[in-house]
RNA sequence: CGGGGUGUAGCUUAGCCUGGUAGAGCGCCUGGUUUGGGACCAGGAGGUCGUAGGUUCGAAUCCUAUCGCCCCGACCA
């Protein structure tokens, strides 16, 4: 048992200046952190509490399913970053050192960065000690900081730039192999976020610089979530914004058949869909093909929608370049022959079809079958344009961003939106980095085959605000009872009373008996501040011991998520303590 | 990186427009009265007003630069 007195938990009466949503503001006031400068936060007593519950939690659930920790440096020689493949797309956010000290680093001092994850150090080492299909497979997994030059931080310990996270990283001989690796991840994930009392959704998710063929987010739903989740509760879909799609386009859509020649005609200063939606024109925004330019790994390619789909960038990554942006207009003209607003991707109309690195098409464009697009010619647009016939089409793929209300890809449902939080993330990573590195091992018939790899993170930090988050009410947190920093608080009214002070211990005693980890709030405050720091720090099972009840021969029970107060006589209230910590218990296993 | 906001005691802030002795509440310290939902009284400590320049007889206040923080966007494993 613990003394509040001899513990350390600063609480606040006014919630601090810099903190906007409640579960910030509740970390803050309940003393569980304190900021240090933008995204990085000391974890203060209680709150380190809360965050070792987690993890322990979250290292149970993990070694169940068969993994195994270790810990590795978080300082990380450059060079294996250069030769991993993620480097141009990853170093912007990655804090760089060097081991000179005074800035002025020679050309022979090592220069290091601060690992934001671990496959570019977790590969080498299973590459050099694995060597053969009896080892594998194996998961190796960490619970340690990370380290990323977030370019804005936000809400605390939501984007932190130092933060607390579980990452893990599956070796497997075949792909079959690591979708059971993958699917026992998942499984333990769903455990995991059951046991600590969050409510986390898995939906599908884009697989992004990471890169991999597939991947599932656990969502926690919050206002305050920077993610976008598209779903419908009857089919059970669930997808990531960047990442889902809809029905829109049916399976048996039958192409228009071309009507009428292409056609050219002058748009004066038209530039935009809605222009040309407008009189004189009159042409619907799905009667429009939007042609937009973007720059692959230097080259630029084309993305060809409709007028008034919006393009959900991160699809492009399936495209398989590395690094992509929109191409400026100094950058499209010379290929394409005009400026934005006035292009489009009809056959003999683009000026250097050489140069580009293809044309790729969102499927819904099939739906126009007959419309209007740019004539690659300022001021000129084209109609009668035919997908099939007219547009030079290097792909078709889904690029555009999926509106709530649109047929559910399983039932053909409308389709939700709501926010969410990401508290973790787990990918199939295929043979991206075993093939980098070099992470290969011998089958039975003696020969060489690449590893198969998949990664998987949790955001312990974050998983902690996400509960406040989730669980709390205007007085402050309730937490769930595992991860709770303690899960009995004895509030005891009179310390001084020794008599009081020996009922304090014996409860205490009996609790911690029981299982829980215990509080007694000692402090020589009166009764109001008492209660107000019980509530808003948020132990689940408060006890009062005070010189009223004691004259009565009770002492008081109330569980933080509940109203009513429960009086028990003395007599009883070991037995009543111990028995109401071993149902919490067993009811949050 | 673009847009907006902000920086005054440990915390929350007033004062800034219109330049003239830096104020309050909370917290802290001392004493007293209190004691079951953030008590009251009396006294006290605590501030180079983010930093650096400038204007001025005089700058928290006006100007310039710079740094930090917050929000929106872009970005983001």
């Amino acid at each position: 048992m613990k003394f509040w007195s001899r513990f350390f938990i600063p609480t606040l009466k006014e919630s601090p200046a810099d903190a906007e949503i409640a579960s910030h503001k509740l970390l803050v006031r309940a003393g569980l952190v304190r900021k240090l400068s933008g995204g990085l936060y000391t974890y203060m007593p209680l709150g380190l509490r809360a965050i070792q519950k987690i993890s322990q939690i979250c290292r149970e659930e993990l070694d169940g399913a068969g993994a195994i920790e270790l810990w590795m440096p978080h300082v990380h020689p450059v060079e294996l970053w250069e030769k991993g493949p993620r480097w141009a797309a990853a170093r912007e956010i990655m804090f760089r050192a060097d081991s000179a000290g005074d800035g002025k680093r020679a050309p022979r001092d090592p220069e290091f960065v601060l690992g934001p994850t671990h496959e570019e150090v977790i590969t080498p080492i299973v590459k050099s000690e694995i060597t053969s299909y009896r080892d594998l497979p194996k998961n190796f997994y960490q619970i340690a900081t990370k380290f990323r030059n977030e370019i804005r931080p936000r809400y605390g310990l939501m984007r932190a730039r130092e933060f607390i996270m579980m990452d893990a990283y599956s070796f497997d001989t075949t792909d079959e192999g690591a979708i059971a690796s993958y699917q026992a991840m998942k499984t333990a994930y769903e455990r995991f976020f059951r046991r600590i009392g969050a409510t986390a959704i898995a939906v599908e998710a884009d697989t992004g610089v990471m890169g991999g063929s597939y991947s599932h987010e656990f969502m926690v739903p919050a206002e305050i979530g920077d993610d976008d989740v598209i779903y419908n509760e009857e089919s059970g879909y669930a997808a990531n914004r960047e990442k889902a799609t809809s029905a829109l386009v049916p399976a048996d859509l039958v192409d228009a058949a071309p009507v009428g020649e292409v056609e050219e005609f002058a748009t004066p200063g038209v530039v935009t869909i809605a222009a040309l939606e407008a009189a004189p024109y009159s042409v619907s925004g799905d009667k429009q093909f939007k042609t937009l330019v973007y720059i692959g790994d230097g080259k630029p390619f084309i993305v060809i929608l409709r007028g008034n789909d919006e393009l959900e960038e991160a699809k492009l990554g399936s495209l398989g370049f590395t690094l992509f942006r929109p191409a400026t207009p100094e950058e499209i003209e010379p290929v394409l022959g005009a400026k934005p607003g006035s292009l489009g991707a009809v056959k003999g109309t683009i000026k250097d079809p050489s140069a580009l690195a293809g044309v790729f098409a969102d499927h819904a464009i099939r739906l126009i079958g007959n419309g209007v697009t740019g004539a690659n010619k300022d001021g000129f647009h084209l109609r009668n344009v035919n997908v099939t016939r007219d547009l030079a089409i290097t792909r078709f793929g889904d690029f555009r961003r999926v509106r709530p209300g649109e047929p559910d890809p399983k039932s053909g449902q409308p389709l939700k939106l709501r926010r969410g939080i990401e508290v973790g993330h787990i990918f199939k990573l295929g043979t991206k980095y075993s093939e980098k590195f070099g992470a290969v091992y011998t089958d039975d018939q003696k020969q060489t085959q690449l590893m198969v790899m998949g990664c998987y993170g949790i955001g312990i930090s974050r998983t902690m605000q996400a509960l406040i988050e989730q669980s709390h009410d205007a007085d402050g947190i309730i937490w769930p009872w595992a991860i709770a920093p303690f899960q009995v608080l004895i509030c005891l009214l009179d310390p001084k009373v020794e008599e009081a002070m020996n009922v304090a211990k014996t409860l205490a005693s009996a609790a911690e008996a029981a299982g829980a980890d215990v509080l007694i709030d000692d402090r020589e405050e009166r009764p109001g501040v008492k209660f107000k720091d019980a509530d808003l720090i948020g132990i689940p099972l408060r006890i009062t011991v005070g010189g009223k009840g004691l004259k009565e021969g009770v002492i008081e029970m109330k569980w933080r998520a509940q109203k009513d107060v429960a009086k028990v006589p003395l007599a009883e209230a070991e037995t009543t303590i111990a028995n109401a910590v071993r149902s919490a218990a067993q009811a949050s296993a």
